[in-house]
This record gives structure tokens, sequence and C-alpha cells, in this order.
DNA sequence: TTTTATTTGTCCGTATGTATA
DNA sequence: GTATACATACGGACAAATAAA
């Protein structure tokens, strides 16, 4: 635990007290002045330091803690959340480098998967006809074992009927795609929305129900233009900052 | 008011009969069926129509209005909300030709305004030292009347201190720097991230406290990559769709 | 302006199947 | 096997907001 300096804050006009201790801290986090894990001082000790009320701090924590920077436990204190992982969204974006790349430990789990019939949605992104067979995979990305996103991706049963089995061996959607003579791909396009986490995100994703989550609906083709792939990945907003390659 | 036709609903194995009923009637909107402002049928007789009872469509009514697809007023009905706007993310998005280019009448307007020191954060945008002076626009921009985000925007003051009464007479950004004399610019960066609305968001954007926000931070700098422009934008969620240009 | 009917929101309850400890 | 908890589904009653008479 770091000390802070001694700070009686000066309020700015129309600039409440709490949103000034609170961008305080964000700063001190984003300085390093408090790194991914620790701890913060007490709210006792922290109202002391900017000489206002409990309360006022409790309310600056609770912004922040909304905002996925800290996380209170009670009882123990309140923790710094580790940094969000840059995520850079483009034509060839492959999860294991990126995670990789960042210095973080990679691993995508298929956690489900299934043959149904193609709703209109899925039959359009694929290039389909409703009804046709998809194969459908769920898959759980974590990054040193934390849980990042997990993706639904739909591919044409016609050629991948086996995918799940193909998946579980090679761990990869892209080596996945090669065992079917698909060497290569790319995003024709990604859209991105997001909402609130419901309660299965918030099982797989290990976080609390009607937090934020970032949707992203992508079509993948051959050189050619053939679509193969279509995901929906689902993102701990907390947990990400996607970066748009321009 | 539309019928929906009588559709005694099989119960797929594994699949909640509410769950069903909320895709039926999310196929029906997607259709057209129920367009855009349109009222849904009440919770009565949709549980009529299906046969089942009023808190099993009040389940999935409760789930559409989570995704932001509908929208339930106490007493008046359940209306369908307008379909969310593609949003291009490019290197040269800019804000009143896409909304313009979607066939609805796009407004800027500059809800607040002042000249501060750069925060470290800011400073490193714009490539500044922490505390030179930055000038911040606040822009609130709507479609068709109806909110989609909220922009600030900070400027180096060194060159764009009267940025607020220049933007006030000229209405956009571009036409701004362009009195400034930069003729072009373009995104150097941008990151997305997606928290929930807290009052300010909810006030300005229209919309429930802890509905999802999509947060976007960016850099604009010249052709020859001085940085001039970098903006935090924060958009409903439920009413765009952020679309990657690749 | 007042009344009345309609519609969503919030309770109370019951029963059943399923997963978990 | 038993007990517990949880989600689903159904039934009813009333409150609160809205809209139309």
């Amino acid at each position: 635990m770091r000390p802070l300096r001694q700070e009686p804050i000066e309020l700015a006009p129309g600039v409440t007290l709490w949103r000034r201790i609170a961008d305080e801290l964000e700063q001190a986090i984003a300085l390093g002045t408090y790194k991914a894990g620790e701890r913060l001082p007490g709210e006792v000790e922290i109202a002391a330091r900017f000489g206002v009320n409990r309360h006022t701090v409790r309310h600056a924590l609770a912004e922040l803690a909304r905002r996925g920077l800290v996380r209170a436990a009670r009882g123990s204190g309140t923790y710094v959340e580790p940094a969000r992982l840059s995520y850079p969204i483009g034509a060839r974006t492959r999860f294991s480098e990126i995670v990789g790349s960042a210095g973080r430990d990679p691993e995508g789990r298929l956690i489900g998967h299934g043959q149904e019939a193609a709703t209109p949605d899925i039959a359009r992104r694929l290039d389909l006809k409703a009804g046709d067979p998809v194969v459908r995979l769920e898959i759980l990305r974590t990054a040193d074992g934390l849980p990042l996103c997990y993706t639904t991706s739909w591919l044409p049963a016609k050629f991948a009927a086996n995918a799940a089995r193909i998946f579980r061996a090679r761990r990869s959607i892209t080596a996945t795609l090669a065992y079917f003579g698909i060497k290569d791909y790319r995003r024709q396009s990604t859209r991105i929305t997001a909402g609130a986490a419901d309660a299965l995100d918030a099982e797989r994703l290990q976080l609390s129900p009607g937090r934020a989550i970032l949707i992203i609906d992508s079509i993948n083709v051959t050189p050619n233009g053939t679509p193969v792939l279509t995901n929906r990945s689902r993102f701990a907003a907390d947990r990400v900052e996607l970066v748009v390659e321009s």
C-alpha cells in the first residue's frame, strides 16, 4: 500500500467532490501508483487524505467499480482490476496471436456444439437457404485463465459436419478450416453492438449479471468471396478494448 | 394492430416456452410484420394467440426489451423500437454524412464547452505536455431528434482557442477544423469499449440509467501526422451498430 | 374536467421439473 | 436416495399509468 500524498481537494465549479476524487484515483491507477491486483488504501484512509467524509470516497469508489477499474471485496479491501487487453479488430485477427503477443496465456476451449437448421439470419450470413444444416461451435476464450469472450460459430454442415471433433484436436478455428481445405480466409464484415450480460453470459465469462458486454458479429469468407464461417462473440467489456485498425 | 396467426407453439426439446415466444416475436419484427414505432398486441392477446399464460409472454417481452428491440409503456402498450443505425467506423467517418445517407435528419448541437489544462491522458493523445491548455467541446448528435451519441472533443488551445464559437456558427467539426486551416484529417486510432449509462449519459441520450453504452476514443491527425483533435464519444448502444470497414 | 376502460407493472400464490449438495 | 435451491409455467388480484369517452 502506497501512501497518497496529502492533497486537500479544491472544488472546480460544476464538478462534484466525489467525481473529483474518482478522477484522482483513476489517474493514480493510470500512472501506475496502484498496479493491477494491488489493494487500494482503506476508505477511511482515503477520506482522511482528501479531507472528506468516508461516504464521499465510497461514492467515488462505486463509480470506479461500475466502470470496471476496481473491485470491492467486503472485509478485505478494494483492488485494482487488470487493465483492459487491447484487441485489434481487422481482416485477419487471430485470438491466440493477439493474446500471446500481449504476454498472456491464451486458451480456446470448446464448451458446446451441435448441428441444427439455419435460422433465416444465419442462412443469410452464410449464403444458404433457411433450414439448411449448419454446425454450431461454442468456444470460450481465456487469457491467463480469465474469460475474455465466448464465441458462437456457425459453419455449413455441407463441408464441416465434424467440425467439433476437428476443433477439439486442433484447438484453433484457423486450423479447423485448414482441415476442410480452407487455407485462407478473411473477415468480410464486422458489426459491433453492446448490451448487458444475461445469466448465461455471466456464468461463462465469470462476471455479475447486468455488466456490459460487447457483441461482435462477423462473417468470414474465402479469398474468392465464399462465406465459410460466421461468428457471434460476446466480450466482457471490462476486460477488453477493441482497437480498430485503419 | 395486426392479428397474429393462431399458432399453438410446439415445444422444442431443451428450449423454454418464453424463449420460443421471444424468438417468434423477434422474427415477426425482423420480417416487418411489426414495424418501428408500431404497437404490439397486448400481453393478454399475445398469450391467447400462443395459448400460454400472460406471465410467460411478459418473460418473453422482458427479454426483447433487455435487448432493446421493444419498449413497454404502462397503460399504453409495447412498442417496436427503431432498428439500429449502421455506423461505419473508418478513417474518414463524418457523422452528418452517415446519418444523412441513412435517410435520417442529422443534427449536432454544442451543449457545453470550456478551456482547461490537459490531463496526462489528453496530453499524450494530442502530443502535448500535461497542463497545456486545451479546448473542450461537448456535442450532442441526434438523428430525427433522437439522441445517438454525445462526444467530448479536445483540441489544442494553441490554435483552436475560440473553437466553440466557430463550431456554433459552422455546426460541424470538419468545418471548424477547416476554419483553423486544417483542410484534411483522418482517424489515427479508434478504441472501443462498453459500459453502463450513468445519470449524465441517461439524461443526455434520453435512455434509462444502466442501459448499455458504447464508448469510442479516437485520435485525429493531419495528413502529416500532427494530432489536432481527440474525441470520446458515448453512443446509446440500443440505437447504433458499429460497422468496421475493412 | 371527470369517468371509464384498457394496458402494463407488481404482488400473492401453486405446481412441476431439474440440477446441485 | 434425500433435501435444497432454482427456473419454468400457470392462475389470480390489484395498483398505476394511459387513453378515450
